[in-house]
RNA sequence: CGGGAAGUAGCUCAGCCUGGUAGAGCACCGUCUUCGGGAGGCGGGGGCCGGAGGUUCGAAUCCUCUCUUCCCGACCA
């Protein structure tokens, strides 16, 4: 086996936690704020945001649904309405309580007594009770209905351990809200929003994900029916990726969103809401990354193609840039994946190879190097990220194609990437699932101590509730195992629950999470 | 929020035990050499040692409090 010399110096295999903020670190995607788990996203980080935002926004509208902005702060008496709701979010709110500072006595700014606000308010951890005020104005008949709204926003959620990009105590993300004349229609949307989620995971961020419907203890509070998408880190473990929810009428109840229906009588509406966050950048890093840092998925690249000169302070500089910004227009001018190709040619001082490791690091999709002889011999020299290393002599595998070509080339190769990394990723993640457990004996030794990657099992329960259903969980939690979901696609159950012996009605994901 | 560890230059860390004017490597700047590639020589810039109190003639070093980060739990997108 040749020696290979990777661009970072921690190994996924060796400590994954530390890889992954290795990656975060060395691709220049975020760094720590000094606010207590808030962070600083920078150009990379924040542009694979950008992309995602873009293409989901595309998604959203084309549904029919219209964005909108509310408050950031929210009455904290809105919070009261909703019992579940309450309970689910108190414990982590971050709480506005006065409008102005004074000087201290040691000369330091300190919250004026006398602007203590006579309601606090909440910094918004989700917009359910604010939109539903808005939703109970805007709703009069069945004619205004369904309404359906988005908001991108930051929320905040006083978390008591945050990683970035996986949970901080701001993220960013996009929150749907929408109101319906009957459940049907709500849980038509609820699953229309859950299936946006997939198509974008697996078409755009390359990350393959399992839909499915949550059990009644992972629910949002306040939901009946909370819906996911899952995805399998290369860990094992899981990230709920998306979630959409059916909220019932128990909003519209708090709220009053109330409408006079065809007969005229006054009936409550059913809403849903459903959200997808920047918890997605984390997915993306642990979904694709290697030991050489990130791999962005072409649909999601800032720069879907680097143009490295190698410049060397000569007068024969002028001719290679010039060489290189033909290139550049030649990529820029197709299109891939229905969008023009996004090139940039970097002009930074430097050395053309220090320059390369650093694209390596942030996982640009194609990295192109054009020195003087490649110029003479009318070619490009060209590196794939997700095929980076020549197996034979542990070097970069650059390949060589000629300048007219290169353009269409590019093209190919970021279309089969794109794809090449969802089914990198699909096929790791089935190798990782276990699905012929019968006795929870099993799933013991799959997930007992030093045993190797577990990833998760599908099993099939009789999906107890209450007591019996806590039982169940106080049994996984000793193995540090949640319940994922229960996959829309799976075959149906024909054997018995593994937890609770009884006739099985369905199956269901479990595994450790993130 | 409990249990552990840690905060000193942009980064990784030494110095702390035994108090006495701030160190290394990489990165950065200048310069020379090199020139199909993650280069080398020489020279240089940069830190009131996370913050606040205290002990002391004197604190990066000892004590107290606090903030932040990481790891392990409990909570969660």
């Amino acid at each position: 086996m040749v020696q290979i010399r990777h661009a970072l110096s921690v190994k996924r295999a060796d400590n994954f936690a530390e890889w992954y903020q290795a990656v975060i670190a060395e691709a220049d995607l975020a760094e720590e704020s000094g606010v207590r788990g808030c962070m600083v996203m920078k150009p990379w980080g924040y542009g694979i945001w950008e992309r995602i935002q873009r293409l989901m926004d595309a998604r959203i509208k084309a549904a029919g649904v219209d964005n909108c902005y509310f408050p950031i702060f929210i009455p904290l008496s809105n919070f009261e309405r909703e019992a579940e709701h309450v309970e689910g979010f108190a414990k982590e709110m971050a709480v506005v309580t006065h409008h102005r500072l004074i000087a201290g006595e040691d000369g330091k700014l300190v919250p004026d007594p006398e602007a203590k606000l006579e309601e606090p308010l909440v910094v918004r951890p989700t917009s359910e009770t604010i939109i539903g005020d808005a939703m109970a104005r805007w709703v009069q008949s069945w004619r205004d209905l369904p309404l359906l709204t988005n908001q991108w926003a930051n929320v905040v959620r006083w978390e008591m351990r945050t990683r970035m990009f996986l949970r901080t105590s701001e993220f960013l993300w996009q929150e749907g809200h929408t109101a319906h004349e009957t459940r049907e229609d709500a849980l038509t949307e609820t699953h229309r929003a859950i299936e946006m989620y997939r198509a974008c995971a697996e078409d755009e961020l390359a990350i393959p994900v399992i839909v499915g419907e949550k059990p009644e203890n992972e629910r949002f509070p306040g939901a009946v029916e909370t819906w996911s998408i899952e995805a399998m880190m290369q860990d094992g473990k899981a990230l709920q990726a998306g979630t959409s929810h059916y909220l019932g009428t128990n909003f519209a109840e708090a709220s009053g969103i109330r409408f006079q229906d065809r007969e005229g009588s006054q009936q409550l509406a059913h809403t849903t809401s459903w959200g997808f966050s920047t918890r997605m950048v984390g997915g993306v890093i642990m979904t694709h990354g290697d030991d050489d840092g990130l791999r962005v998925p072409p649909a999601i690249a800032p720069h879907q193609v680097v143009i490295l000169p190698m410049l060397r302070d000569k007068p024969e500089d002028a001719a290679l840039l010039a060489y290189c910004e033909e290139l550049r227009d030649a990529i820029a001018g197709k299109d891939v994946l229905r969008e023009p190709v996004r090139v940039l040619l970097d002009r930074k001082p430097g050395k053309a190879a220090a320059k390369r490791w650093d694209w390596v690091r942030k996982g640009a999709p194609v990295i192109i190097e054009v020195g003087g002889r490649d110029m003479e011999n009318d070619v490009v020299s060209l590196l794939r990220r997700d095929d980076l290393w020549n197996m034979e002599n542990g070097k970069p595998n650059f390949s060589t194609p000629s300048r007219t070509e290169t353009a269409d080339r590019v093209v190919a190769i970021l279309q089969d990437m794109q794809t090449a990394l969802f089914v990198e990723a699909r096929d790791r993640r089935e190798r990782n699932v276990t699905r012929d457990v019968n006795e929870f004996s099993q799933i013991e030794a799959l997930y007992a101590e030093g045993a190797s990657a577990p990833g998760w099992v599908e099993v099939q329960w009789s999906r107890p509730t209450g007591e019996e259903l806590e039982a169940v969980i106080e049994r996984l939690k000793a193995l540090k195992l949640t319940f994922r979901n229960v996959p829309v696609d799976a075959p149906p159950a024909d054997g018995k629950c593994i937890f609770t012996g009884k006739p099985a009605v369905e199956r269901i994901i479990v595994g450790r999470a993130y």
